[in-house]
DNA sequence: GCCATACTGGACGTCGCGTCCCGTTATCGG
DNA sequence: CCGATAACGGGACGCGACGTCCAGTATGGC
């Protein structure tokens, strides 16, 4: 029992240690035997409970704080979703957490552990989050019976991440308003093609 | 002339060297050491060229082919992105190339060069050329004069990364014709708020 | 034919992951 | 309260790879 709250208690520590690390010198440069160092710990009990050094990373970055990118439900979708959209620009697309993040999702690329376990940790609740505010949202007859809502989730995200990995441009509030009105009030062309 | 010829000939030796290897083992197991051995080629020469095993991958991985992902023009914008985007798809979303694409990007996540060289290098060009496409389309009236190009190509773009990068979900045609009927029919809802 | 330049090949320093081990310390059962 | 058991700290170690350095060698210009 004491012998269980005492593995707890390094546990937390070590993860507390690998994020204050990883905020400061970034993913790239942080060692585990900094971490080791740091916390006061051998490397041996870090690596009793965790394979290895991208793992540890994620769990210390996924389990810092619990999101607050929960959806909030005001019976108005579209100021819901840029509630949401507004935060979670602000968390994970800017410092500290952003490089964070993005170093992750780097990792991601190359660590299939790593992949799956942000996928289910993260990803996938949050993405169940939205979804079924979308659907209350439809229920409630705010949305046509046919609105795809995968679908709507992947148009509202996409470019976010876009602009996050890829071309590095800011994720302003204009922005974000600017999807939100593409989406819902569309973007058809003129002559309304096919 | 002929210093420099051979100088030439070398770049271009290293080049498909790294890049055989990388697809033979992935970007992760690639190392500088094997490349100089099977290219038969001091690590010198490499570093003569390269500052590092990064920006050599990079440079492998896009001088390898020019894209052939410039956009036609049939006079059906639909058509021609749909037929741009499956080829994207299909080049950059699977083996061999789509691991590759994948470790650059997430090079590129913790390499400020490498983000920079793979935005001027692949993603301005290919940008510049939907938008151009894009553009020709709405002088032609197919799409309203108020049609946000620039949005538009992220809204394209974006959700097709996310799913690459983050949730690893194939992209279909289907998807493809998807997201483009949103885009271009519109997803208003009902009731049509804002 | 000679010189400058680039080259090969290999040794080297450095770093950090992940493993191993040993002496120590804490916890739990009796 | 005490001894057995397990976890721990700390450090040495093997290993692989990046990137540098240094001969000795080949190649092309003049």
């Amino acid at each position: 029992m004491n012998a269980r709250r005492r593995s707890d208690d390094r546990t937390e520590t070590i993860m507390r240690t690998a994020l204050d690390l990883a905020l400061e010198v970034g993913y790239a440069k942080l060692s585990m035997e900094a971490v080791a160092a740091r916390a006061g710990v051998g490397k041996d009990t870090i690596y009793r409970r965790w394979p290895s050094k991208a793992l540890l990373f994620l769990d210390a970055v996924l389990s810092s704080r619990n999101t607050g990118l929960e959806h909030p439900d005001t019976g108005d979708i579209v100021a819901d979703l840029r509630e949401v959209m507004s935060r979670a620009a602000d968390l994970l697309a800017r410092p500290p957490w952003g490089p964070l993040y993005q170093d992750l999702i780097g990792e991601a690329q190359h660590n299939p552990d790593v992949a799956a376990a942000l996928n289910q940790r993260f990803i996938q609740p949050q993405t169940a989050d939205t979804l079924a505010r979308l659907k209350v949202a439809k229920e409630q007859g705010q949305l046509a019976p046919d609105f795809d809502l995968d679908l709507a989730f992947e148009i509202l995200s996409g470019p976010l991440y876009f602009r996050l990995l890829i071309t590095q441009q800011p994720i302003t509030q204009a922005y974000i308003d600017r999807l939100l009105r593409a989406l819902f009030a569309g973007m058809a062309p003129e002559p309304h093609p096919r």
